[in-house]
DNA sequence: AGCGCATCCGCAAGGAAGTC
DNA sequence: GACTTCCTTGCGGATGCGCT
C-alpha cells in the first residue's frame, strides 16, 4: 500500500479531485446491466440549474462503474505523486496502479484493469454548469483518460505485472488538480473497506462532507431519488435503491465513518439522512497511536473513540497483543475488527500478554514465515527466469525494439527526440544492453528516481557520441 | 387500483486460497 | 505474477402482500 515518509503528517496523506469526487462520474454499482450505456442528471447548483451527462460504448461494458472509481482514484494519486506534470501524463507500471488501490495481483484483475481503463478512454462525461474552475462553475465535456498507450507481453492486447502504460489525464481534471480544487482523502482508510460499493459511496459523501467553500458539514440530507441519480445507480426505485445502498451503509456505519443512516417518509418523496460521525482533533502524541490503529483498517472517529474511551497506554498496550497474536500466526476475517475486539476486551478473550508468545506458537510462526520468505525468493526467481526467457528469445534487433519501445514509453517527454537515434545505435552495436536500460528505466519510473536516470543516460549517451 | 416494499431465486461477478 | 477452483455475495426479475 501506500509508502510513508516518517515526517508525513498523520492526518492526511492524499487528495481526491473534488469536482471527479462531488459529481460522482462513475455509478458505484459494482454491475450494471450492458445496454446501460449513457445517464443524464439535471440538479441545481447555487441555485442555478446544472447537468451532467455520460456517453459510453457498450463495447467496453457501458458507463463508467463499480471498480472503475478505484482505478480513477489511483489514477488520480499516482498523477499527484509524480508531482502533477503539467501536461497531465503519467508513466506507471499495471503493477503500480494494482498495488495503489490495494488490488490482488492476478491475472482476474489486470483484466479489470484492462476494461476499466478502457471505459475511462471512451466514456464521455459533459457537466453544462457544473464544473467547479476557480470561483466559477463552468460547462467542460471531456473523457477521463485523454490517451492511453501500454506496451503488452502477449497477442490479445491485453496487461501484465510487465506492462508499462502512459496515460494522459483529461485536461480539465489536471487543471483542477494543479490549481488545488482538492479534498483530503483518508486513502488508507478507503482501500481499507471491503466492498467497491461501498469505496465508491465513501468517496461521493466525503465530497459532501466538505463545503465547496471549505466548511465542514456534519449532516448530509437528500432525497433519495436524487441521491440514486447522484450515486448512478440503475434502478432508482426507494426500495431498490435502500437495498442497493444497505450494505454500504452498515460497513460504513461499522467503520464507524458515519455515525447514523436515516430515512424520512417513504415512496419517491423520502429522505436519507446521513449523520457524519465526529473528527476530535488530538494532541500530538495520541496521532501515532491513530496512525497505527489505521494502518491495519481502524477508521479515524472510531481510533479517536478508542483513545477517548479506554486512554492512550491501554490502547496502546492492546496494538501490541494484536500485533503479538497476528505474529503468532492467526488470521482474522476483519483484522479492523478483530483489533477494536482485542482493545474493547474486557473478559480477557485475548489473554496472550504484550511480548509473550509460546514457544511452540512463535516455532511455528517463524517456520511460516521463513517458509513464506522461501516462496516468494522462489517466486521471485521463476519470475527473473521468465523475463530472462523472453529477452533471450528475441534476435539483437528484437531486443533493441522491445527495449526502444519501453523506453519510448518511459521516457518520451523527458528525453529529447535526438537522443532516442543514438540509443538505438548503441543497442545495436552492442555499447548498451537493451534489456539493462529498459528495466532500469521502469525501476526508476516506480522509484519516481526518472530525473536522475535520465541525466545519467544522455551523459552516458552524449559520451558514446564523443568517441 | 396503484404503488411501495419484502422475499425468493437464478445467474454472474467478486474475491480468497492454493498451486505453479 | 498468473492461473484455477470454489465459495460468497450482489443484482435483477418475478411475485405477492399490505397500505393509501
Amino acid at each position: 500500500m501506500a509508502q510513508k515518509s516518517p515526517n508525513e503528517s498523520n492526518e492526511i496523506r492524499r487528495f481526491d479531485e473534488a469536482n471527479v469526487a462531488r459529481l460522482g462520474l462513475i455509478s458505484i454499482q459494482e454491475r450494471i446491466p450492458p445496454d446501460f450505456t449513457s445517464w443524464t442528471i439535471d440538479f441545481a447548483v447555487d441555485g442555478r440549474q446544472a447537468r451532467l451527462s455520460c456517453v459510453a460504448v457498450a463495447e467496453h461494458g457501458g458507463v463508467p462503474h463499480g471498480l472503475d472509481n478505484d482505478v480513477s482514484l489511483a489514477l488520480i494519486t499516482l498523477y499527484q505523486e509524480a508531482g502533477s506534470p503539467e501536461d497531465g501524463t503519467i508513466v506507471t507500471t499495471a503493477y503500480r496502479i494494482l498495488s495503489v488501490i490495494g488490488w490482488d495481483t492476478s491475472g482476474h484483475y489486470y483484466q479489470a484493469l484492462k476494461e476499466s481503463l478502457d471505459r475511462l478512454t471512451t466514456a464521455t462525461f459533459t457537466a453544462s454548469e457544473a464544473w467547479r474552475s476557480g470561483k466559477k462553475w463552468t460547462t467542460v465535456k471531456f473523457r477521463y483518460i485523454d490517451r492511453l498507450e501500454y506496451t503488452s507481453e502477449d497477442d490479445k492486447l491485453g496487461l501484465s505485472g510487465q506492462s508499462v502504460l502512459k496515460i494522459k489525464l483529461a485536461r480539465e481534471i489536471v487543471e483542477s488538480i494543479r490549481a488545488k480544487y482538492l479534498k483530503p482523502l483518508d486513502l488508507e482508510f478507503l482501500t481499507s473497506l471491503d466492498r467497491p460499493l461501498t469505496r465508491a459511496l465513501y468517496r461521493l459523501l466525503d465530497a459532501q462532507r466538505v463545503a465547496p467553500e471549505g466548511g465542514e458539514v456534519t449532516q448530509f440530507r437528500t432525497n433519495i431519488v436524487e441521491w440514486a441519480k447522484a450515486c448512478k445507480i440503475v434502478d432508482q426505485t426507494p426500495s431498490r435503491v435502500r437495498r442497493t445502498l444497505e450494505g454500504a451503509h452498515a460497513e460504513l456505519v461499522e467503520r464507524g465513518y458515519l455515525a447514523a443512516v436515516e430515512y424520512q417518509g417513504r415512496g419517491p418523496k423520502q429522505e436519507v439522512i446521513y449523520t457524519f460521525a465526529k473528527q476530535a482533533t488530538l494532541p500530538e502524541e495520541a496521532r501515532e497511536v491513530v496512525a497505527r490503529l489505521s494502518r491495519y483498517g481502524v477508521s479515524r472517529p472510531v481510533a479517536h473513540s478508542l483513545i477517548g474511551v479506554y486512554g492512550l497506554e491501554r490502547v496502546e498496550e492492546r496494538i501490541a497483543r494484536f500485533e503479538a497474536i497476528l505474529l503468532a500466526g492467526y488470521a482474522p476475517r476483519n483484522r479492523a475488527g478483530f483489533l477494536v475486539d482485542v482493545v474493547r476486551d474486557e473478559e480477557g478473550k485475548y489473554s496472550d500478554p504484550e511480548g509473550f508468545v509460546s514457544r511452540s506458537r512463535r516455532m511455528d510462526a517463524d517456520a511460516a514465515k521463513a517458509k513464506r520468505a522461501e516462496a516468494a525468493k522462489r517466486a521471485e526467481e521463476r519470475k527473473n527466469q521468465q523475463a530472462e526467457a523472453e529477452w533471450e528469445q528475441l534476435d539483437a534487433k528484437g531486443r533493441a525494439t522491445k527495449a526502444m519501445r519501453m523506453l519510448t514509453l518511459i521516457l518520451g517527454k523527458h528525453v529529447p527526440i535526438r537522443y532516442f537515434s543514438g540509443l538505438m545505435e548503441a543497442f545495436e552495436s552492442g555499447r548498451l544492453d537493451p534489456r539493462e536500460v529498459a528495466e532500469g528505466a521502469v525501476r526508476a519510473q516506480v522509484q519516481l528516481q526518472l530525473v536522475p536516470f535520465t541525466q545519467e543516460l544522455m551523459q552516458v549517451l552524449d559520451s558514446l557520441e564523443r568517441e
